[in-house]
DNA sequence: TCATTACGATCACAACTGTAATCGAAGAGG
DNA sequence: CCTCTTCGATTACAGTTGTGATCGTAATGA
């Protein structure tokens, strides 16, 4: 488990996160039609790959397939940062956020949430 | 600029940013032999490629090279950081840290740095 | 029924990665 | 001087990634 989803593919997957109900091939690559200018192809590919990792189920209908994600945007979310954190930091989490800070990539927004989440934590 | 630097190269770099002097291949193979069990040759490859990249710089010590960051740390951990913050959480850092929290990913000091550091921001 | 279309499956191909081995030149030892 | 070692430079080679094209087959429309 756990394999790992490259970056093309994470828009593949962001699309079918994104969906409350499974889609077929075509309709993801209209979903994603915005951000990739990618060729239908190029989508089939990836839906392949994602398959062949495990990341992905697909049931049929018809001749086609209907894909859907079989891992939790969460659980992939959580382990990527868990992989960042560990890479680059030590493990803490304290001095990523405040890298975050200094490049001004904090919005006054963000420092609210965080004060919230703090206390929330602590309770 | 910010040619991007692969998770094996990272052993290299950061062996070159722990030292407050430029090594030579030999030395970076040394300080990395504990984590990495490679030939020296990987270690000169790594090196190869990094320069090309134009993350290291070198000097000639007679016959020899002499390896030192030609970028900082501190630069390639904050664009990292931002990387994975803006891929998958929409760029804003508050929801990295409650997954990280979720996850058990936050120890108690890591939350008494995390309330210091907000509050210097907010001052 | 026959050509066209729509699918999934398979193949392509260059760049990047991980992990080395080989080559040619410069020093070091005898 | 000649050989052995040591460097950097070049080459290797399989796996992954980004981007697609081709193939075979099943459905569809004329």
């Amino acid at each position: 488990m756990a394999e790992r989803i490259s970056e093309a593919e994470l828009a593949v997957m962001e699309a079918l996160w994104a969906s409350p109900v499974p889609l077929t091939a075509q309709e993801v690559h209209d979903r994603i039609g915005d951000a990739r200018d990618w060729s239908d192809r190029t989508v089939k590919t990836m839906l392949g790959r994602l398959l062949a990792k495990g990341v992905l189920a697909h049931e049929e209908d018809g001749r086609r397939y209907l894909y859907r994600p079989a891992v939790k945007r969460d659980a992939y979310v959580a382990g990527e940062s868990r992989r960042l954190v560990d890479r680059l930091f030590g493990g803490r989490a304290a001095p990523l956020v405040a890298h975050l800070a200094e490049g001004e990539g904090l919005s006054p927004q963000d420092i609210a949430e965080l004060e919230a989440l703090l206390k929330e934590l602590k309770a």
